[in-house]
DNA sequence: AATTCTGATTGCATTTTGCAATCGGTTGCA
DNA sequence: TGCAACCGATTGCAAAATGCAATCAGAATT
């Protein structure tokens, strides 16, 4: 991954960011699967990121001002990435990236509905999670501290799919 | 450029759509350049693309359903590319592009510019642009016919910075 | 003491990219 | 009629990125 800047261009700046096919893969797991951790991203990840390109790419993005990483207290190797307000400040772009792949792509129901659900939930609720998530990962207080995150009601609703479909097919069969 | 389908996640589809270097470069050129032909995409892309590239990426562009090719009536080797609704529907996701891009990123004042009158026009501004490249491209009318196009608006403002720049640096020299 | 887990690193084959040269056909101009 | 410029690509090749499996050393668990 070079970093040519190749113009200054908004939009080309954030391809250069962004233009591979890994990098807002690693935002996605971290702001709405919640994992901190290296192996939890390896292992987590849905499209199996290698572990090469894993540790490449948060090096990457830590030099970018997206990501930051610290030690955890309880284990003297783990290390905790966070996420910046570079990083954050991504949510409605990726509501919107979402959006969009929902009405032109072939998603599947179950992965879908967290993306359902952040596009009518639209702003206000695109706030509220950055504000979840700079509580979370930059140790701000919460303005409005609520029973349910968002990111448990978006999983919440994704397991609800899961379950109905895993219903769904045992009663058809 | 594969097409693994990795995971049916509506984030990830997308960024098999648009995770490369080069693809959303060009349909920034197409939306906001109104650039129609190989040549004036080739040799009008800031960046520099090589022909191979473009050649590909248009090609893989039109398998997506991105992009559609026409022959040009007045040259029997023209081939003109005109978008789709799937390629118009992205003016959102470009604009909140561009605005973070502008943000965070070491944006040029010229080329930055069309960024900001696009996010401070706000979701009025994408409708009427969109309206306007449906027209363009699609061939349907358009629904308020205005003296100023969004494209023209964003390409004056443009070349005012332009202007101001260079007396700027004639009168500071 | 042995096993598992931590965040990586290494080697290697395959794929993609970037770059320059070139292609066959078309057009405009002298 | 010749000829240069232009049209959308294609080809060859070196360099870089990717995907994959094996492996690493230190730390925690058992």
């Amino acid at each position: 991954m070079s970093m040519d800047r190749r113009s200054g261009c908004p939009i080309n700046l954030s391809l250069e960011v962004f233009g591979d096919r890994w990098s807002l893969i690693i935002l996605r797991d971290m702001i709405f699967g919640g994992r901190r951790h290296f192996r939890e991203l390896l292992n987590g990840s849905m499209e199996g990121i290698a572990s090469n390109i894993l540790a490449d790419r948060l090096k990457r993005l830590m030099e970018l001002g997206m990501l930051t990483k610290a030690d955890d207290p309880s284990h003297k190797q783990k290390a905790i990435y966070s996420l910046t307000e570079m990083a954050i400040s991504l949510v409605p772009i990726l509501a919107h990236l979402g959006a969009w792949g929902r009405v032109w792509l072939p998603v599947s129901e179950e992965l879908s509905i967290r993306a359902e659900l952040l596009e009518k939930g639209g702003q206000p609720m695109w706030d509220k999670f950055m504000d979840e998530l700079r509580h979370e990962h930059l140790g701000m207080p919460l303005d409005t501290p609520a029973d349910a995150t968002v990111r448990a009601t978006l999983q919440a609703a994704y397991e609800a799919v899961v379950a109905s479909k895993a219903l769904g097919a045992s009663t058809a069969a």
